[in-house]
DNA sequence: TCAAATCCCATTGACCCCCATCATTTCCCA
DNA sequence: TGGGAAATGATGGGGGTCAATGGGATTTGA
């Protein structure tokens, strides 16, 4: 259950977008058939996840006092403004007239895997952001401490036919 | 059963509007067909839950002295003034008067998802205080700590780990 | 008996199902 | 290893269905 890489697929004329296969094999086995989409607090793009991922963040605002302002302030931002789009036949998803607007897309939408989670961008948006933040991190000479093989949650360590980044 | 998105529904001229169908379908297996509705203690809104839930914010204020000034206060607003609305044949409900008033509601209502809850707004005042909750988001670079996977309830974790990837 | 709540049916427009086509990729075999 | 065939994913579009809404008719309760 990862995404990785990017995908760039048509908005059609009726604000139809296909999900990547890839993207939807990493969803199967959940048991509502679509992808949750909400907007982005930095970025002119759309965060996207799975109905569990969702689920995660109800149960951590849970945690989180009740009453405190954080929770009410993240519920409005997060599980108030998301849209829960169901597949259609094709694996298609409608594209609400609202974020279309917000992420700015015109024909076209990149699928940005991020691991957990992805995003959805104007392509022409995203690519030059890509660049900047590829340079930078190279720059930075930026590393990655992995975690040990051992603290990883079953299922998710070498040996297993593992997929690759697609890049 | 989660309550997400925000949903704006009419209310018609006889007191009636919709609960949304995603609301409905996430309260499927309640034995009450219908919603429970209260004031917001911070908020010009109203609280929306199932009857479970209710029965769950009975049993928390069971745990409170029972004699506290506190629960005294928490039953008064919250069970005291709940009100039990059942659908009508079209999956509608009638605001009642008292409601409609406390929420300053015109002619539009607005469902907005909380997780395990959700609310009741007029359209026009949630959506500047929905803009106001994502800058203080933004600012303050709120970030939700997840609960780990293995805390989910039943029925709110992922699938099973994938052991092909349609390479 | 009147008012309010519930039931019932009609309308409409958005969404979803279905199918047809096109473009790739994969597979198979020479 | 190359070429062709088959499978699969992406795209386009028509039309049926159902959720949301409006309003009349009937029942209920004070």
């Amino acid at each position: 259950m990862l995404f990785t890489g990017t995908h760039i697929h048509k908005l059609d004329r009726k604000g139809r977008v296909s999900v990547p296969k890839r993207f939807r094999a990493a969803l199967e086995p959940e048991e509502f058939a679509g992808i949750y989409l909400y907007q982005s607090h930095k970025e002119s793009a759309l965060e996207g996840c799975s109905h569990s991922h969702m689920e995660r963040i109800a149960a951590s605002l849970d945690e989180l006092d009740m009453f405190s302002d954080e929770a009410d302030d993240l519920a409005d931002t997060i599980l108030g403004s998301s849209h829960m789009l169901p597949y259609d036949g094709e694996g298609r998803i409608i594209l609400p007239a609202e974020l279309i607007e917000f992420a700015r897309i015109e024909d076209q939408v990149a699928f940005v895997g991020r691991g957990r989670t992805f995003r959805l961008w104007n392509p022409d948006i995203f690519k030059p952001l890509q660049e900047a933040s590829r340079t930078r991190t190279l720059n930075r000479g930026a590393t990655l401490k992995l975690k040990p093989v051992s603290e990883l949650p079953k299922g998710a360590r070498p040996g297993a036919p593992n997929e690759e980044d697609a890049s």
